[in-house]
DNA sequence: GGGTTGTCGATATCGGCGTTATGTTGTGAC
DNA sequence: GTCACAACATAACGCCGATATCGACAACCC
């Protein structure tokens, strides 16, 4: 995935660092070629214009992002995992303001993929937890409702950054979006039964699969699945 | 409040009219100049900057975000005023994105206040709600994290704009926000009575006062009333 | 009323930026 | 040996934000 190649890793290592320490969240590529020591046509040879470099800074980013989430979700309980990993998105946002705001902030003409893959990463975890039955809405909804609602806070953070000291917004914030998400655990088929127990198969299928079925059979499964558990709300 | 100066008005509607039709989100102070037909040093001597021209298109985004608000907050049901502010809050994200972003998105050295006057108008739309005892939380608590939510959730739909054609992403996040912060409508004095009807009582000084006690009475009731619904949860 | 002062504006310019055309050097193939 | 090609630096172009300098004009004091 990543190229390996030397001067590539450097100059997107020197633009993360110019990235966080300039007062004004901007980089300059002279700048950045005069840390590396090569001229700017190397620059635009290797990410064709300033917002490849962005957008490569951003994809870097996502790494580190994952390395953190990576050192942490290990618990065997997907719910814990999922608070965790809102609190470990809060901290990421704490420690690297500048480059989240590149990774998480609407760009136009942007061709990072980083928020997709952040994305992915939720969906996966939520997919767990559908596994084990904690969830009443589809993986990609919620993901989306937990992803939009984390980012809002993040950058409210931010702006201003006394609110990290005090985790209580953040944990209100994150306890009113899970709680709309996550079934509660004493009354856990609520409303619609079906509906709960076809999301939980539907996430153990594509977690695990089946070979009871023949692979046709199964896709046709899940899309009656689906079919259960679109209607929403 | 505003100088009713139409060299100024001028500017910063040309800015606002570029910053709409430009593609990276940008605007030169050169071109804005042009279009209103003045010299580059009147754009300096009336804002001192070009942070300070895009401040003053952000203040000017919040009167019209405003214009939008007041034509629609007459209903007498202040809950049903604020899921109308919420929808409100992102039709107006659609109709100016980039506007919204240059008022809600973290800028650094910003000397803008578009988003505390937004966040004042929230709380005075919380207060009313409280004032109702149909509130939860403090105003301002709550009105934090509501903002945050909608602009994450609107950023969300920037980002990606097929979003806005279904509103069914947008609603549910409201209703987990406002779910975690409104009493529901059956069970109204839930777990800690005394807290709501203290939330209630505050709010329903602030809104009208009274003339039972002297005002330092008054103030000294309103910091005990804080003290009890200050803990939390 | 003439000179003074200060405000308001334009012209011209500076330094920095993103980007690219041009030259130059090194290296492997035949 | 030379020829082709790739990689790199030098130098330049055009645009931008910001400002120094200068001119016009109204108000005001003596």
């Amino acid at each position: 995935m990543t190229e390996t190649d030397p001067l590539r890793a450097a100059m997107i290592e020197a633009a993360e660092r110019q990235l966080a320490s300039s007062s004004d969240h901007e980089i300059a590529t002279r700048a950045v070629c005069e840390e590396v020591g090569v001229s700017q046509p190397v620059l635009y040879r290797l990410f064709g214009d300033k917002r490849g470099l962005l957008d490569a800074v951003a994809d870097h980013g996502y790494e580190r992002y994952t390395a953190i989430k990576a050192a942490q979700e290990q618990t065997g309980d997907p719910v814990a995992d999922l608070h965790a990993g809102w609190d470990g998105h809060m901290a990421f946002a704490q420690a690297n303001p500048a480059l989240y705001q590149l990774m998480f902030t609407p760009r136009p003409w942007s061709r990072s993929t980083a928020r997709e893959r952040v994305m992915d990463l939720l969906v996966a975890a939520l997919t767990r937890c559908a596994a084990a039955g904690a969830l009443k809405l589809e993986p990609r909804t919620a993901a989306q409702l937990i992803l939009s609602a984390n980012i809002g806070t993040a950058l409210d953070h931010i702006a201003k950054p006394a609110l990290f000291e005090d985790p209580a917004l953040s944990h209100r914030m994150r306890d009113a979006v899970f709680s709309h998400v996550l079934t509660t655990p004493t009354a856990q088929d609520d409303a619609d039964p079906v509906r709960t127990a076809a999301l939980r198969l539907h996430a153990q299928l594509d977690l695990t699969g089946t070979e009871a079925l023949e692979p046709a059979e199964t896709a046709l499964l899940q899309r009656w699945l689906e079919r259960i558990t679109r209607p929403g709300r």
